[in-house]
DNA sequence: CATGAATGAGTCTTCATTCAT
DNA sequence: GATGAATGAAGACTCATTCAT
């Protein structure tokens, strides 16, 4: 019954890169799981199999390291939604493939919902949060989108503004019901017949 | 030659009532400003006008007074929409008139979005936000209001659920959006060009 | 051979000015062995009988208490030497009194020299050490001193700034020789023989 | 198409001598400015252009880097003085030559006095400092020309340790506060004039 | 040998909660 | 009951030292 002393685990010497990776990968599991100020330090440590002071030596402070997981994150967001539509030009076809781009992208990766209410809950009214601060990034490019939509007489609505915010609201507000709500409902099932119903309206005409 | 002794903020000798009020409008305030754990138990105490230890006696943790809090927002947004929808048949116009209260609600009490927020960014998955608990209790009734819309033949979608989602999830992303997003939009008249534009579809048919 | 509870030293109530003078007398010991850095806010919250919080109640932050800490010496100090001189016309026999007051004070305080080494080790030159503040906001009530001595005809010496320099340089070697070179020898005895010496020259004229 | 490959500092290839003279001079600076437990042996390393490993393979821990410093100013200060009163033999003038010497060195190099203090500051009562180790081991040689002065019946004082006292007392007294007090007076003059005030007096006769 | 990436023990500070008055 | 002084557990961050390359 003697206690097996832990073999301290040998020094490991890896690549930057790599153990930028490690501990984003485990500083995104902890802040998700426990936000900004229950996330210990040690726990983000132990998680990416390094010491406290490796993850020091990358980013110098918690909230260094948080912005950094939250901007990977936003990043990937973007990749993921640009390479969708590569090369697509008809605006509605553009529009749906985004808007499932984007559910399919919070589907597989919930933690990043849980970091964007984390960085809000942290910092208020204080700094944007950074959905909104991409989302303001490209929202000439949307608008453009919509005007075109709208351009090609097939809308009821003529502004482009107020589409785009139909839009945006009803995907911001899916996302963050099905992920909070609890319901995991098939996102990109439902993602169509709410974009769907969206664009052909409740009532009947 | 006796000093005059300064009064010492003699010991208020308030109703309960009254001090509960008191107590939960100040950790109101403090919550939605700092969150959970950057909230300072003594900031509320000093809000309140009352002693920490006073705080306690009507709240035990800092835990149940945070449930308090949000409890009490979500039964002023409850009774705020009840009262305006008194009376309402007609499921369309009872739609119309509840979105209109839900956003002059969050217009008018914005610290309510907050606490959401932090209620979700702290308990997580851990257990269902307010917001939800509350959402999923009233949801029957809900849905029997989307079923006697599509009861009314005037619906082009049949899914009563659908509609309820498609509502739903506008209005909780709309109400975020605009208080997140930093655009202090006039809510209310935004609130009927969404629900229009829902409802009568982006697209010409 | 069970171990005995300890007894978690019932939480005792006392005046600020007891714990004022707990913790400054604490703190004085502990920074005085273990220099700034090297004291631990625990040990000073230990040796005052406190809890750490209770500290830092009273000193916000570790540099504050130091600070505290070492204007508590200096006016100690400057209390018994003017107590010592009060009264004194005579310029030559207030030097000697302040003399022997000033080397009695850092015998009977040796943790005081100790305070003023680590504060110069700390601080460097970024900060005159209070000592040296001290000194210098004394310095026109010396000179004046000095030079009343001058004017008496007496002295050979008809510098009055050389002669302050003398006696306070001598004054500030002697102090810290007697206690860092660890030789205990009877200040007071050796403070007469050497401004005694100081005043007659070693030569023979 | 081979990219140019950053020259990485190629590894510096000195002798053992000339690396123990930059680390030396490299930790006198970073010692000297910010005490011992303030400096950082990455800034050595830096200073001294070498890596961190290289300082350890020099000198296994900090204090023995420390210790090695203030060994090298104290052989300095040494060899100064010893060179300046190489062949004199009145003991007068042995005395003003060594303490011109003195201030000399320590006007030029007042890192050591910094030195001498952090020493201090650090190990406190447990180990007298380099300066009183140095000063003691030559109590003997210094001792032997007081007597030689007492001797020459010169003197009124006749005892030889009291002249010891006086003039070392108010040489390092001196030294000190010139340095900490911030005031940058020529130290050498007034060596002079203090020096020759100690001898003839400050009284008339 | 030289390097600097990696480690983790050590400390200041905060703040929820308790309890003497 | 009401108060706020007292407590101590918890956690970010530093830096001497080690050791893989």
């Amino acid at each position: 019954m003697s206690a097996i002393p832990v073999e301290p685990a040998r020094r490991q010497r890896k690549s930057a890169e790599q153990r930028t990776r490690d501990i984003l990968a485990a500083a995104t599991l902890v802040f998700a799981r426990n936000g900004f100020r229950g996330a210990d330090m040690q726990h983000v440590a132990d998680h990416a199999g390094v010491g406290k002071g490796t993850v020091y030596r990358f980013y110098p402070t918690k909230e260094e390291l948080f912005r950094a997981v939250v901007d990977d994150a936003m990043q990937r967001l973007t990749a993921q939604i640009e390479t969708a539509v590569n090369g697509i030009d008809d605006p509605f076809e553009y529009l749906r493939i985004s808007f499932r781009a984007y559910m399919a992208f919070f589907q597989a990766n919930p933690d990043t919902i849980e970091l964007f209410v984390h960085e809000r809950s942290e910092w208020g009214t204080e700094c944007k949060p950074s959905y909104f601060v991409y989302k303001d990034s490209h929202s000439d490019e949307w608008l453009a989108m919509c005007e075109r939509m709208v351009a090609s007489g097939l809308c009821r609505i003529t502004d482009p503004i107020l589409i785009q915010d139909l839009v945006g609201n009803l995907a911001y507000g899916t996302m963050l019901v099905n992920r909070i709500s609890g319901r995991n409902a098939p996102l990109l099932e439902q993602a169509d017949a709410l974009l769907d119903g969206l664009f052909r309206g409740i009532l009947r005409t």
